[in-house]
DNA sequence: AAATGGAGTTGATATAAATCAATCCATAAA
DNA sequence: TTTATGGATTGATTTATATCAACTCCATTT
């Protein structure tokens, strides 16, 4: 990897996260200097639930997960996370402790930033911290989201909901290679992953979906949405 | 209720949330003149989720429940809040539209602080801006907690958790009047009321704890953790 | 080329939990 | 006192979903 001089990395901050944009340079320069990168493999942990919460994660490059693990060894994939955004777990400002754990799905590169220095800014600058404070508010968003698919909808509801996810938010696509494997949509649904296959099929079958073992194509989006929304107790 | 003077009523905002003791006098001030009071019987809804968030509700008196709402009748309960916090909807800083409805469970006396001002003093104030964040990232903490158990428990450990949650977090005693319906503790451990009867009556028989219609008392509060950390997958 | 192993798939079976139905309260209203 | 009314309770039944077992289809190793 090239050596970039200062400029150029205080372009590539802002290109972390929009909201880099409301800082000085003293303040981005205090940024690059408290922060490192690292590259990940396919699987690999970049961070771990129960592990001290040093810092903050920023995605250049890559596509992660981010799960609670279970005791034994079923997941539950609260949600993916690609560049653009940081991934900020409750446990940074409360106890400390990382309450999830973040693992790479594709080749990853990822920017640490000091957690410290990001609430220092976050003192100085007004615009910077309501900006923490809306990713925040979004991801608990999605979680609360999560909780409502999980605990009310039948499976299909809860796929449907996935494939509405990873197509809207994530891949921005109606067709798309998914690098996830059954098992893990399992996890993101919260089913057998003997059920994701079943379940893929009939939404197959009602021409919602069309899949080709590890690629998706999104047919009808409405009818997803028309079977997100009927509820097990109607 | 008697007239207070502002001294008085600034002291009372600080039992609302430790928070404001971070503020100036001037600053409270503000929050004095662009907050109101009101008071809610048992079951009359406090804020209506889909409803515009203009305001942040602080509990002065009273318990309420802070629950999505299902399509159909099946509602899912996030928590219980009594007075000393906030209760912060991840809407009010993003879609500026509540995504949770809160009722009054018993009598309850609440005080509305405008989110505007809110955003203003936060910008103002760091630490108190901090305290935002944290309360923010505690109630998310609760809500992954949640997803947790309705996703990776059965029922027994689902109830476990509301009940360990209702005796540790909420009344704070070993023993309580619970003042929710059966259907109101099922909607908290997403499950049938029926259900919640019958597990209700094993936790009785394993002797974790004692039931007398509305009376709980915690016989054994390591039993219920036990029974929590179970999960089906073993 | 053979062998290994893992993901994906399919069908059969087991099981947790919801639903349904009936009854039993307690409290409030007439 | 009788009559409603709604929550709580109990048992019987149904249903959604997990689990189990077997098999296919790759890709990788030997």
């Amino acid at each position: 990897m090239k050596k970039k001089n200062d400029s150029e990395e205080i372009v590539s901050l802002v290109s972390l996260w929009n909201n880099f944009g409301h800082l000085t340079a003293a303040q981005l320069e205090m940024i690059l200097k408290n922060s490192y990168n690292a590259g990940f493999r396919p699987g690999e942990v970049i961070v771990k639930q129960g592990s001290p919460a040093s810092s903050v994660v920023f995605i250049s490059d890559g596509l992660v997960k981010v799960y609670m693990e279970g005791s034994g060894e079923k997941n539950i994939i609260l949600r993916l996370a690609a560049p653009g955004k940081p991934v900020l777990d409750p446990g940074l400002f409360i106890s400390r402790r990382n309450t999830l754990t973040v693992t790479a799905v594709s080749r990853t590169e990822v920017n640490f930033v000091s957690t410290e220095i990001l609430q220092r800014l976050s003192g100085e600058n007004s615009s910077f911290s309501m900006g923490i404070l809306k990713e925040l508010s979004q991801q608990m968003f999605l979680v609360q989201n999560k909780l409502a698919s999980v605990a009310g909808k039948r499976m299909a509801g809860r796929l449907a909901d996935t494939l509405l996810y990873l197509s809207e938010d994530i891949f921005k696509k109606n067709e798309f290679d998914i690098v996830l494997s059954r098992k893990e949509i399992g996890e993101m649904s919260n089913m057998a992953k003997e059920c994701v296959v079943r379940v893929l099929n009939e939404l197959e079958e009602e021409g919602a979906v069309k899949t080709d073992s590890s690629r998706i194509i999104i047919l009808n989006p409405d009818k997803l949405r028309e079977i997100s929304d009927q509820t097990s107790w109607m």
